[in-house]
DNA sequence: TCCGCGTCAATACGACCGCAATGTGAAAGC
DNA sequence: GCTTTCACATTGCGGTCGTATTGACGCGGA
């Protein structure tokens, strides 16, 4: 047998050159040959580890999922045991703002894959499923109906942020103040 | 001088056909020839009215901010005078919602020129200057970190809808019960 | 009348695209 | 040591892209 490679190191090197070129130069710049010459490899090396763009496309898409997966994993396991609901939840939707340069950098991929999906239902429907995972989730937490509100309302702001139409600050003290108003028992009312 | 030719009404057919080819098979499919073939004409007559790719697109994402005017204006004077602060919100925000095929359409190719700004700072400026003006109208109606959230909520929510991952129905619920706990004097409380 | 210009069509060019075919080199098994 | 097989590199094909160029056609002004 010949030399042999671990081919999801490949491919996740593949995808995170990708992700960088859609991070800088939007997704109409993924090409192979972008890719690949980002990754300081040949477009044959690409060609092998994803017979099409599209498996490429995909796969990458999983890549940012991933990322965001993570970074709330984390930031859940840093709160410790049995955390306050609203903390919980507050640390949550806080990775999939974009309010670092990483998170920035996903946002933009993962902004490019929704309209990128808006044509194709099979990328549609892998979003679909990821979105209302975590709405089901938040709604073992708050009341259904405000799951969904804030689900949208973080997806919003991330857009605003983004599109650098909000602040920062803007941006949290909406969150903080949804949060007050579906955790907090109607405060400050005499 | 020979046959003359209104100008902006040219300019507008062929960002119709873009917006055509847009919501259909995306952004990226959008060219030259494409949206050329789409209006029954050349790239000819295409490079004639916009010198370059660039400038087509940037008209054509005034063209689409212009239809959510009118559209908001249409339905604001259907209101009538002096309309309750609420019913003036939820018409115009209404109206940035993806509730029938037109405004489905102009909000995939809405969402596709977000994407399209990521990358483009010019363009976002445009969607960045609209975005701010509504907010602060809002802002007249309703305290200002109202507006902000409102905003954003709205924006998720029509993400969402136009991915299907919510319903219309779960769409309205949310944006009436935000609009609910903005103006109403925290109801039903003793 | 005919000239000039606005309007549009036709075509060509160079660059880039996704993809397939083919070649090369090295390590593992015999 | 020869062969096999995986890991890549190279090259080329057919197509589409944006854009520039050129020309035809029609009509208002001289």
């Amino acid at each position: 047998m010949p030399k042999r490679v671990d081919p999801t190191e490949r491919r996740t090197l593949i995808a995170d050159a990708l992700m960088r070129v859609a991070a800088e130069r939007g997704l109409e710049a993924v090409s192979l040959r972008h890719v690949a010459a980002e990754a300081g490899a040949t477009t044959g090396l690409v060609q092998h580890y994803f017979g099409t763009k599209d498996e490429m496309m995909l796969f990458a898409l999983e890549v940012v999922s991933g990322h965001t997966e993570a970074r709330i994993g984390a930031a859940v396991t840093a709160l410790g045991p049995s955390p306050a609901p609203r903390d919980l939840v507050r640390a949550m939707v806080t990775q999939m703002l974009p309010l670092d340069d990483a998170r920035r950098a996903d946002g933009k991929v993962a902004l490019a894959f929704f309209a990128y999906a808006a044509t194709r239902p099979e990328v549609a429907e892998v979003q679909r499923r990821g979105s209302l995972g975590l709405r089901d989730f938040f709604a073992t937490l708050m009341p259904y109906a405000a799951a969904t509100t804030l689900l949208a309302l973080v997806e919003g702001l991330g857009l605003y942020l983004l599109s650098g139409t909000y602040t920062v600050e803007d941006g949290l003290r909406v969150l903080d103040e949804y949060l007050d108003s579906v955790f907090s028992p109607a405060a400050g009312r005499p």
